[in-house]
RNA sequence: GGGCGCGUAGCUCAGCUGGUAAGAGCGCACGGUUCACAUCCGUGAGGUCGUGGGUUCGAGUCCCUCCGCGCCCA
């Protein structure tokens, strides 16, 4: 007797058992391990390594998204018989990481400075023990099926050599240096950040527009700026080489506003003499143009700020004071002085931090960088040739765009949780020394009187070796050699320059290789309206709340299901409610069939015969092995679930589920082959359904294999039941034995004829429990009809006494409704519930119908389609046009 | 300024290499408690696939124009 399941699937019951027990039977872990006895390094392997979470972050959509982007990869590699592996980890996440124990110590009446950094790391480090482990049990919860043995973190002892190694080699090469130069600083950080890490945010402000005094004359330049204060930096006035305005004072000298300093009129032809006033102060020490034209004439470069974005002692008598404040009280002295022209409103795009949101400045300063242009043009050539491909593919060009015009990468941070920069400075001889192994001595003369660089790396330097350095590099460990070059990378398209570019060009690098062959980058996810989830607008779907409350399953399909790889997505409860339902719906489905395995005999007395139910949902079948496959082969995930789903429920469960039950009445063999039916269709929709749904799937299965077990052995798939739907064998393409389309074609007329009779019944508000009479004149199709008697009789509310079926047409007559369902006709007996004129007026409004049709088909046959179109797909609509032809035949005759 | 994406039913979105009067979920209307499921079942209404052109026997699908929205880079 099989367990009765209980009537609505029990996620909460389900999820957190079925994680422990495949993480117990050793499921996630690679199937051939060079760590194991009997490894075959000739099996190729499929290998993902996950975007690294920052390690005190926690679950938002972003992660729910990639976990089950990779989860559902990883399962069905797992299944189709590949060793796979997913790598775990995660990121130090210096600045988040920092600034979070930072508020922490504040909050506790201390600060960073106060502890001293090495008081502080250890901080650091007991927080990432306290809550490090938070992000990667909700990554668990998702049914992330990573090889947690294999899990490492950026500032391990083993990633941090790494990191060392790939350091000094870039730099024995010459690649990576360090000197002033113009970067972007976070002043509420007080670190240099990337280019990467600013935002433009467009917002209003202002133009400002006053006077640059010729030295020795009364004449003056009319300059325009959005940043005052910068002013105190300016080192030249430029004007445009040809701009007749200004020609004769290049040469000349112009005295700095407020602080008196003669600066040259330079021309340059960076200039636009459309903007503005047509002259540009240029300030060299605060604007990446400004820079660059310094450079070009060999201007000094005057730094006028702190590190905390106070003007310094340049600013004369505005040292000491903010940016902003200093930029007030700058402008007002200038008017006093009757330096001021106009202010007009005007729209700046201003540089903000990713982080922090603040604004940042534009400085020069002294840090690490990365020349990366040659490796640039090998990450570039990786994925020109083919090596990497990307999907979807658009992402090609803004990934060549970038890599086209690539700036030297700022790498050094002045924070103090991360990856030090092994760079040791000598006291003595001022020479550096650049060491894999910590030294106790400068290199070069050899003094003990050496300091460490203070400054960490950006935490991008390590994730960029994430491929290689989680699976042992540099050392040729045997997970390296087995596991390296990996497979898949998958991450959202926003990290593609943070971390996608970097791990390519540094695994071309550093291994050789490029560290993996393809990239699936997937979109972000917005709110039901398309809005950016934020805690302002209170929009936010949080996860765990979502798993909490309607399944872990529902949230992962929804995911799948509702996205196109590349584009953003809309999530709306609504729809994770609605697979919800999927996943109850699957389960009571199965909970029928394992009901009705205590029904029949544990085998057979004589070979099937098939129903023409049975042929069809098995045709069907095939057609989704064959499409499921085809579309997961193209990373067409999504598609796919929505064909698995529209035939589980659309057509299995609406259809099959609700036959079989009759023919399973029936008993004997009729009911032990409709059993094996139902139960090899369920099997193979949960090996299909089990990298979306990993749970409901996993626990149904186990449920039917067992019950199956029980009954009979001629229920087993082949090959036998595996011990798990994780390890299960995952359904290949049935291969088509040519009699699938016409038992395809036949169900589908029962189903018209079915839908028919429905749609009558509900249109002339027919009571659903009265059963009615019917006759159907089945022509050719009296065998196909006859045999699906009960079927009619079940989902057609059909009074089994009065249903007859014929071979002949029937005669017109006014008592009752008649169908005309090519090639059958099928009559309804309905006295007194429909007058005759309304059933001629249905009549005709069908004639009508069939008539257009094939007015239009006649034309289309006409035109040079019947020359130029496929053979096949003419002979396709010439048939549709016969059988209009003759359903309005069969019309005209029923009116008269 | 350069590039990309989106615009399909009231809402949220599918629609692969172009194939012949467009699909799903939700919502809506009507009707249903008999033995898998009311997290359900049945029936139905609802769209000139943003605009205008082009290629083609055939375009939601390819090309161009324009309009609207969003994103990335400078």
């Amino acid at each position: 007797m099989a367990k009765e399941l209980p009537k609505t699937y029990d996620f909460n019951e389900t999820e957190s058992k079925l994680y422990q027990w495949w993480w117990d039977q050793g499921y996630f872990e690679p199937s051939n391990d060079p760590r194991k006895p009997g490894f075959d390094p000739a099996v190729k392997p499929f290998v993902i390594s996950i975007p690294p979470a920052n390690v005190t972050g926690s679950l938002h959509l972003g992660h729910a998204m990639f976990v089950s982007l990779e989860d559902l990869m990883i399962r069905y590699h797992r299944m189709k018989g590949e060793p796979t592996l997913w790598v775990p980890g995660v990121d130090h996440a210096g600045i988040a990481t920092q600034l979070q124990v930072e508020k922490m110590l504040v909050s506790q009446g201390t600060s960073r400075q106060e502890l001293g950094r090495e008081k502080f790391l250890e901080e650091v480090w007991a927080w990432k023990e306290k809550f490090g482990g938070i992000i990667t049990q909700q990554i668990r919860r998702l049914g992330a099926s990573c090889d947690w043995t294999r899990e490492r973190f950026t500032l391990d002892e083993g990633l941090s050599k790494a990191v060392r190694e790939a350091f000094v080699r870039l730099y024995e090469k010459g690649w990576i240096y360090r000197g002033p130069r113009m970067i972007n600083w976070s002043p509420g950080l007080m670190t240099a950040v990337s280019d990467l890490e600013v935002e433009y945010s467009e917002e209003p402000g202002k133009l400002y527009y006053f006077k640059y005094r010729v030295a020795g004359s009364d004449e003056f330049i009319p300059v325009a700026t959005t940043r005052p204060e910068t002013i105190l930096g300016d080192t030249a006035v430029a004007v445009h080489p040809e701009d007749e305005r200004y020609g004769h004072l290049v040469g000349k000298n112009v005295v700095v506003p407020m602080v008196g300093r003669e600066i040259p009129v330079i021309a340059d032809e960076y200039v636009d003499r459309e903007f503005g006033t047509g002259a540009l102060k240029i300030t060299p020490a605060h604007d990446p143009h400004d820079y660059e034209i310094g450079a070009r004439h060999n201007l000094p470069s005057i730094n006028v700020l702190n590190e905390d974005a106070t003007i310094n002692e340049q600013g004369g008598p505005y040292e000491g004071l903010d940016r902003f404040e200093a930029r007030k009280k700058l402008w007002a002295d200038m008017e006093a002085a009757g330096l001021v022209i106009k202010v007009e409103p005007y729209q700046l795009k201003v540089p903000r931090s990713q982080r922090g949101g603040e604004i940042i400045e534009p400085m020069v300063s002294t840090q690490w960088f990365i020349d990366i242009e040659q490796m640039g043009k090998a990450g570039l050539e990786a994925v020109r040739d083919g090596r990497i491909e990307i999907i979807p593919e658009r992402f090609k060009k803004v990934y060549y765009n970038w890599m086209e015009n690539l700036q030297d990468w700022c790498i050094s941070r002045q924070l103090w949780w991360g990856h030090r920069i092994p760079v040791w400075y000598c006291d003595d001889c001022r020479e550096m020394t650049v060491a894999r192994e910590d030294p106790t001595v400068c290199a070069h003369c050899g003094s003990p009187q050496i300091h460490q660089d203070p400054d960490v790396l950006d935490t991008w330097f390590s994730s960029g070796l994430w491929p290689f350095s989680t699976l042992g590099w540099p050392e040729e460990t045997p997970d390296l050699k087995y596991f390296y070059p990996t497979s898949v990378l998958e991450t959202g398209y926003d990290i593609l320059f943070f971390w996608v570019a970097r791990m390519i060009m540094d695994g071309l690098e550093f291994t050789g290789e490029a560290p993996f062959h393809t990239v699936y980058l997937h979109g972000l996810i917005r709110d039901e309206n398309g809005q950016k989830m934020s805690k302002t607008k209170n929009n936010v779907i949080d996860p765990l709340e979502v798993m909490d409350e309607l399944g872990t399953d529902a949230l992962r399909f929804t995911l799948l299901v509702g996205s196109t790889p590349g584009n953003d997505m809309n999530l709306s409860l609504k729809k994770v409610e609605a697979n919800r339902n999927f996943a109850n719906k699957l389960w009571n489905a199965g909970r029928f069939i394992l009901r009705n395995l205590d029904a029949i005999p544990a085998k057979p007395e004589d070979e099937p015969t098939w129903t023409a139910a049975d042929s069809w949902i098995w045709a069907r079948l095939k057609t989704l092995t064959e499409t499921v496959n085809r579309l997961f082969e193209t990373y067409q995930f999504g598609e796919a679930g929505r064909q698995i789903y529209d035939f589980f429920w659309g057509e299995f469960a609406d259809w099959y589920l609700e036959i079989s039950k009759d023919q399973i009445a029936e008993g004997g063999d009729r009911a032990f082959y409709t059993v094996q039916v139902l139960v090899r269709v369920l099997d193979t929709c949960l090996r299909y359904l089990h990298p979306f749904t990993p749970f409901v799937t996993e626990a149904l299965w186990g449920h039917l294999k067992e019950t199956c077990q029980e009954t009979s052995d001629l229920l087993a798939p082949e090959g036998g039941w595996e011990e798990a739907l994780i390890v299960a064998k995952w359904p290949e393409a049935l291969p088509m034995e040519g009699w699938e389309a016409e038992a395809i074609e036949d169900f589908s007329l029962v189903q018209e004829m079915i839908r028919a009779i429905r749609n009558i019944r509900a249109e002339n508000k027919v009571q659903p429990s009265r059963k009615i009479a019917c006759t159907i004149s089945a022509g050719e199709k009296v065998a196909l009809i006859e045999h699906q008697k009960q079927t009619f009789i079940s989902l057609a509310g059909l009074d089994p006494e009065a249903l007859v079926i014929v071979k002949e047409p029937l005669a017109p007559s006014d008592e009752q409704i008649t169908l005309v369902i090519t090639p059958v006709e099928i009559t309804i007996p309905l006295a007194g519930l429909v007058d005759a004129e309304a059933e001629k007026e249905r009549l005709s409004k069908e004639l009508t119908e069939a008539e257009s049709q094939i007015e239009r088909l006649e034309k289309l046959l006409n035109s040079p389609f019947a020359q130029k179109a496929p053979a096949t797909l003419v002979e396709k609509e010439r048939a549709k046009l016969a059988e209009y032809q003759e359903t309005a035949a069969r019309l005209k005759l029923q009116l008269g």
